[in-house]
DNA sequence: GGGGAGAGATGCCGC
DNA sequence: GCGGCATTTCTCCCC
């Protein structure tokens, strides 16, 4: 035990990305507070302070503490304490560790960006490039407009020369997608002095809450699957030949 | 490279928890696609098969596999491919490892359960045992109800004997909040064939977009902070002092 | 820094 | 399994 310790202490002082495997127990105290008994788990300190427990099943932590805490070391035979402390957020953690069962630790460096394609930001591309798919004889006009009020991918106008306001989604679409569509149309009904613009909600499903939502307020739905990067690389392929 | 792909390859065999730290690449397909250049990272497999890749910094994992991924190791010398698929979710995921720094495993064993308080739950029971809190006279009906067109905390009448529809938001009410809220007291209206059923809010905080929302439907909004652990506590001990 | 909305959201519960 | 909703949500973007 004292071995690893002192293993622990010296990697927290270095700053470097430290993992442990023990037997603790752990509780925490700040937005909520939990208690957790004794169980063998996984723990992960990273250099700026982020700490997480993890058990030996599941995706998420158990427990964790955000980057910027501050942890120390007591030993308190034969048990051991990791205190953890983020004063500004007001949060602390303590790890009763009763038994280590290995520490590592490593001067980690890591500068790369995830580059992820198949969101909300390559949807609403997509349906300002090819407005047609949303409906024939679309005109976009704005794309990504912020208001006050909410947010809209794509505003047109359809081929009655009638305002049209399309919202994508990427994946299912629930209740919680509908308000800042509808607070927009409002909106433009009422800054533009006219009677009629059309709310369109683009995504792949529905459900059937929101079907009928969209029915109460006249709203259309499009079913539309959101691009992926092998269509993206398709197409920039494609562009490529062109010359 | 060769001794620690030897000590990865048979703790996957054996099932146990995994830590690695490696300089690697990783490729993401699945519901997105990803591309992580080189870096440092740690990476976790579980027993049950989730794979966690981490880098040094950040709460959260920069890519990541849900339990039930088989995981095999390729030696392809200078570099090694762990291969990660969950075949059910259609989810793929490569690392390509440059250099391992350590890998270290455990037979980690955890039945705990993690016991929280201060939580929507427990607002929700509040609302219910502590009526008053909302407004005077407010004599409670149903709580929690789950309905087709959404959830309420607490369903009461007033003093008026008008009915009331209550949901309590255990911090920041947005936007998204309301549309259940509000098709619940659309709902009331009409199955019952009243004119006049009032909608609240109880929440710590709510935003000025909401707020605005709120008063269009004639909604009221009660400002109300959350339960926690040490009230419950304090609550109980007096509680047992009463006997 | 606060507010709004998405996320490879995840996870839980209910039907 | 789908649907609705909470989460110590987290993160990004924009005012």
């Amino acid at each position: 035990m004292q071995a690893k310790l002192q293993k622990l202490i010296a990697a927290l002082a270095s700053r470097e990305s430290i993992v442990l495997a023990a037997d603790c127990e752990v509780f925490y105290e700040g937005k909520a507070e939990t208690v957790l008994a004794r169980g063998h788990r996984l723990i992960i300190i990273k250099k700026d302070g982020t700490v997480l427990v993890h058990q030996p099943e599941g995706n998420h932590p158990i427990n964790y503490m955000k980057a910027g805490t501050e942890c120390t070391v007591l030993y308190d035979p034969p048990k051991a304490i990791l205190n953890c402390m983020h004063i500004a957020f007001g949060d602390s953690m303590e790890v009763v560790l009763h038994e280590i069962y290995f520490v590592e630790s490593s001067p980690l460096s890591d500068g790369a960006k995830i580059q992820l394609t198949g969101n909300e930001r390559d949807m609403s591309d997509m349906l300002y490039e090819n407005p047609y798919r949303i409906e024939k004889g679309l005109i976009p006009v704005s794309k990504e407009e912020q208001t006050k009020y909410g947010f809209i991918d794509v505003l047109c106008y359809d081929e009655n020369n009638c305002l049209a306001a399309a919202a994508g989604i990427r994946s299912m679409a629930h209740l919680a997608a509908l308000p800042s569509l509808r607070r927009y149309v409002e909106k433009m009904k009422q800054s533009k002095g006219i009677e009629n613009v059309r709310g369109i909600l683009v995504a792949p499903m529905i459900t059937e809450n929101a079907k009928h939502m969209l029915k109460d307020w006249n709203f259309s739905f499009v079913a539309m699957d959101p691009p992926k990067f092998r269509e993206k690389l398709k197409k920039s392929q494609a562009k490529l030949s062109d010359f």
